[in-house]
DNA sequence: GTAGACTCGATTGTCGACAATATGCTAGCG
DNA sequence: CGCTAGCATATTGTCGACAATCGAGTCTAC
C-alpha cells in the first residue's frame, strides 16, 4: 500500500470559504473527485469527515457515504480507525492501472473504428484542438482533465456503459499517479498522439489505431518514474544489504 | 433499468435459522454475495435492511454499508427510498457485461500465455478436472461458480490485481445473468470449452487461445435469451403504437 | 540523552431514535 | 360499480450522541 504522507507532518484540509448550503450527494462527490485529480488535494491528505461536512453544509453520515465510494473506485483509501486519505497508488498498482487501459482500450477501438460516426469524428476532433489550445495556454490542469476525457469520449462512441464506467474510473486513477510520479516539471502528456489516433478512426484503420493507441499508453507510463524510491521495507533491504538476499 | 419483481407478489427473505452471533462486515457481505450467485436469492427479490441485520446479528447500518458495497458492484440496485433489490441486468446490461468480457479476457491471455508456470498450468487442469466432475454429478450451482473461478484463475496468472477485481465483478454479474435469461432447463455452460483454452495456453499459443476465448464467451451469451422481452418503456411504446415513435 | 509507558486530544465507528417516504388498503363519492 | 382520496403500515434516510481507537506528545526512569 505505501501510503506516501505529504511531507510537512500530514497537511490537513484548510477550511474553505463558509458556502455552508446543503450540497446534495453527488455534488460532494463530483468537487471531492474534481479536486483530487487537479491536485488541489494532493495525495496523502488526510480527508477529515467533520470539516468536509462542514464545507458542504452537511452531516457527518452524508460524507461518509461519499467517501465509501471515492474508495470503492480507489481514488481513497481508509485506514481503519484512522481516516481516509487521497490515494497515493504505489509503482505496483500505478503498473497494474496502465495494464489494465492496455487491455481495455486497443479492444476497445475495434468498436469505435465500426461504428464512429461522422458526427463522432468532428467531436473528437473538436477535442483534441481543446487540447492543443489548453497546451498553447500552458494550462496543466486542462491539459491533464483534456487528455483524459479524450479516452472516455472513445469509450462513449464504442457504446458499452460498463466499460465507459470502467475507464472513467481507470482515468481519474491514471490523473493521480501522473500527479504522483511526474517529474513535476515537463507535461508528461500526449504531443498530438491523439490526433494521430482519430486519423486513423477515420479511416477505419483498426491495426493502426490499436497500436497507437498502445504506444501513446506506452508513451505516458513510461515518462513517468515509476521506479520503487518509496516503498519502505524493500528499500531498507536493498541499501543495507545490496545484493545479497 | 426494468427491474423483473418476481412474480408472487415481491417475495421477501424468509428469515433463517437464528444463527445470531455478530458477523464482521466482510462475512456478510460473503455471504451475500453467495446466496445471490448461487440464486438462493433470486434476481428481483427485495433485501430488506432490518431483516437482514437480524439474520446476520448485526444492526442496519452495518448492513447498510454492505448493501452500498454491492450496489457499486451493482449486484444490487437500490431505488431510493424504497429498498435494495438483487439486481436484474437489463439485456442492454447484460450485453454490455459479455461486451466487457469480451475486451478483457482475449487481451488477458497474452500475458498468461507469457507468463504461466508450469504450476499454473496444472493449477488451471485440476480445476477443469473439478468442472467435469461437477457436471458429471449435475451439480448446475457448482458448475456456474468453478465456470467462473476458471476465469479469474486465469487473471490472477496474468497479474494484474486490478484486472482481477474487475473481472470478479463481471464473473458475478455474468451468474446473476445466466439465471436470468438462460432457458433454465440446459446447463448453458462450456462443454469442455475450458480445456481447449488451456491447452492452447501451455502450447503458448497466443492467437489460438484468444480466439478460443472469444469463441467460449460468444457461446456462452448466445445461449441465453437475450431478446428484449421484459423492458417496461420500450415493450409499451412498441406494443401499444408500433412502428411509430 | 534515550527508551519506554502513560495520558490526552482528535477522529472515527456504532448505535438508537426519529423523520420522511412509498405502498397497499379502505372508505367514501360520483 | 369504478375511481379517487386519504389513512395506516412498513421501510428507508438522517441525525445526534456516545464509545472505541489511534497517534502525538510528555513525563519518568535509567
Amino acid at each position: 500500500m505505501a501510503i506516501v504522507q505529504t511531507s510537512p507532518g500530514r497537511r490537513a484540509l484548510t477550511k474553505k470559504s463558509a458556502a455552508v448550503e446543503a450540497a446534495p450527494e453527488g455534488e460532494i462527490y463530483e468537487r471531492i473527485v474534481g479536486a483530487i485529480i487537479e491536485h488541489r488535494l494532493p495525495p496523502g491528505t488526510q480527508l477529515i469527515e467533520e470539516k468536509l461536512a462542514a464545507v458542504f453544509g452537511v452531516t457527518r453520515s452524508r460524507v461518509r457515504t461519499v467517501l465509501a465510494r471515492l474508495a470503492h473506485e480507489k481514488l481513497v483509501t481508509v485506514h481503519r480507525n484512522r481516516g481516509a486519505f487521497v490515494a497515493a497508488p504505489s509503482v505496483d498498482e500505478a503498473r497494474d492501472v496502465f495494464g489494465a487501459r492496455r487491455l481495455l482500450e486497443p479492444a476497445l477501438l475495434e468498436q469505435v473504428t465500426e461504428r464512429a460516426t461522422a458526427r463522432d469524428i468532428a467531436a473528437l476532433r473538436a477535442h483534441v484542438k481543446k487540447e492543443r489550445a489548453a497546451r498553447a495556454a500552458n494550462d496543466r490542469q486542462a491539459i491533464i482533465r483534456l487528455s483524459g476525457e479524450f479516452h472516455l469520449l472513445l469509450a462513449q462512441i464504442a457504446g458499452n456503459a460498463l466499460v465507459l464506467e470502467m475507464l472513467k474510473e481507470l482515468s481519474s486513477l491514471t490523473c493521480l499517479i501522473i500527479i504522483l510520479y511526474d517529474a513535476p516539471a515537463l507535461p508528461a502528456c500526449p504531443h498530438e498522439e491523439h490526433g494521430g489516433i482519430v486519423d486513423a478512426i477515420e479511416k477505419r484503420d483498426l491495426r493502426g489505431a490499436s497500436e497507437l493507441m498502445v504506444k501513446h499508453l506506452d508513451h505516458v507510463e513510461s515518462s513517468l518514474r515509476l521506479v520503487s524510491e518509496q516503498s519502505a521495507e524493500i528499500d531498507l533491504q536493498e541499501v543495507f544489504a545490496p545484493g545479497l538476499r
